[in-house]
DNA sequence: GTGAAAGCGCTAACAT
DNA sequence: ATGTTAGCGCTTTCAC
């Protein structure tokens, strides 16, 4: 360390001041070393430091795609309060493939976060959920905090910030049976995903037999293409619901596209309610989730976790009634 | 090493495999120790592998805000990227102030990535730019490359990815008056930021005189509330342009809930182009910034900077004339 | 109050 | 082909 060599001390002492332990030294030495340091533009290195005393300050997120709306507001929640606390957050992107989450993950233990965080929703497939099942385990052995988030909880002693999928499937079929639809279509992003399949489960509870559920691209694009195939298939649909708001956005668009009203001809029901929702026009009519929130509540799960409390967090969705549903065409 | 023991081999020789040197290895004692790496589910510490030689393969990128799409598109361009080469990414938020900025890009450099890149647009401040060299010169010292983008090189040996803002600005100038508008008013996020100023001064350059600028937050919000002010003052105005989508989006909002027709009325024009534009109704005028591939971009003149070739990227803009923007009324 | 020395987990000489 | 050892940059006992 030159820094020490140039303020004429010992390494320890220069440490001392530097890592702002408080030990007592010399205020003469105390200030040759803080002029030393901000000559030489001096910045620790937090991996050697990290090697001595882990990395209690950092949080890793997995995140499907940070360019997705419905990730990047979670992100968003989380580093706001990780800025506030002063934790450094590193972002991986799992592009929603097994293989990669299960690297990923890897990635951020290898890192040895304090924290690390999984968003992506679990996939339902027998040979993920083991290997996950393994990592978790083995982090857990390693001292490193799990949170997951927006899924279900892989174990009961991870701790996890859930909401009620099922439930945000229902208030949709409950809004959409009240205005009298009984074919509604779905564009169903991602079928392997726990959420998407309680999301659809929580709509048929309600609206029964006249479901036609098509799997799309879980974008706005999917959503867009999805919807004509549906329409074309099942010309007697009145409403549309996308498994999150982008499929919603494309349908809107296809249908304005096609010269087809909404709400009047065929109603758009979307899930999640992303920032933009409520400024299209029609207005999407949507499940609100507390998305920022989420983010903010899975920190908060991991630190309590390294402290030894494992505790579940359940957060409320909000049926959003806006402009793009309306009362069937009869 | 508890794996070394495991396997009744030494320290060196489960190093040579578990790190994938080409070392040569007995192929029953390299059997014994994956076995062991197995069982013992290790995972490699990169921060002791990092202390040894160097990150090469980390990224950190500096945003405004994750949540803002303009950064979450180009993080977006950076990951897609970033996994393709195995570069792991962390992301800082400054939260768009001076002081965490300079303070995030400390917290990289502690962190030791191999390429950092500055992401949000340079504030017009003197004592940010000064500290801001100072980090630049102190980074390129510790042989960290850094990369800016989408604001001037704060000089001209930090490779950096550039985007035409004044030319932004001038082609929605020209196009705007080309419709016959004259009276405009600019909704202009953070005004002291790089891009922002030249955007404005691109618009001026073509309109000249009749130009109302309100400095309003870079948000949705913000341009909702700016558009209030600006039209209640100089009812005049035949267009509003934000410096940003999201602004624009709230103009045609606070538009459409005061009965206000676009473009029948009043044009609106935004820039950036973040995905969700090309779907709303109107459909919205707005300059294109290939934003991903400004993060991609980014990402591979890092990758040159630490080969010792520094350059420079301009990436061109393009206006995408759509519906929300129309003749003047007259 | 200060300095010397050990050690965090790993890799890369250097021997053997 | 395998094992021994020094050292990456820092913190922290432990003597002084």
């Amino acid at each position: 360390m030159d820094v020490a060599r140039r303020a004429r001390v010992s390494l320890a002492t220069a440490s001392r001041v530097l890592s702002g332990s408080d030990y007592p030294v010399n205020d003469e030495m105390r200030q040759r070393v803080e002029a030393a340091a901000n000559d030489l533009d001096y910045v620790p290195n937090a991996q050697a430091r990290a090697l001595v005393h882990g990395n209690p300050r950092t949080v890793g997120i997995l995140v499907g795609d940070v360019g997705d709306p419905y990730f990047s507001e979670i992100v968003a929640g989380l580093q706001e309060l990780a800025t506030e606390l002063q934790y450094l957050v590193m972002i991986v992107n799992t592009h929603r493939s097994i293989r990669h989450e299960v690297d990923a993950f890897r990635a951020l233990r290898a890192q040895r976060v304090g924290i690390a965080i999984i968003a992506g929703s679990g996939l339902v497939d027998p040979r993920y959920e083991e290997s996950m099942t393994v990592m978790l385990r083995s982090a857990h052995l390693a001292r490193s905090a799990t949170v997951v988030v927006g899924r279900h909880g892989l174990s009961t002693d991870v701790p996890s910030v859930a909401v009620d999928n099922a439930e945000a499937g229902r208030s949709i079929g409950r809004h959409l049976h009240g205005l009298g639809h009984r074919n509604v279509g779905v564009l169903a992003g991602s079928m392997d995903l726990n959420s998407t399949i309680d999301r659809i489960e929580g709509i048929r509870s309600v609206l029964g037999g006249g479901l036609q559920v098509l799997p799309v691209d879980p974008t706005r694009d999917g959503g867009w293409y999805g919807t004509g195939r549906l329409l074309e298939e099942h010309p007697g649909l009145t409403a549309v619901v996308g498994t999150a708001d982008q499929m919603a956005i494309g349908a809107m668009v296809w249908l304005r596209e096609h010269g087809i009203d909404v709400p009047g001809d065929v109603s758009v029901v979307g899930c999640n309610d992303i920032w933009v929702s409520r400024d299209l026009a029609p207005s999407l009519t949507t499940v609100r989730l507390p998305l920022r929130e989420m983010g903010a509540a899975a920190l908060r799960l991991g630190i309590e976790a390294r402290n030894g409390v494992v505790s579940h967090v359940r957060l409320p969705v909000n049926l959003i009634v806006r402009a793009s549903s309306g009362p069937a065409r009869s």
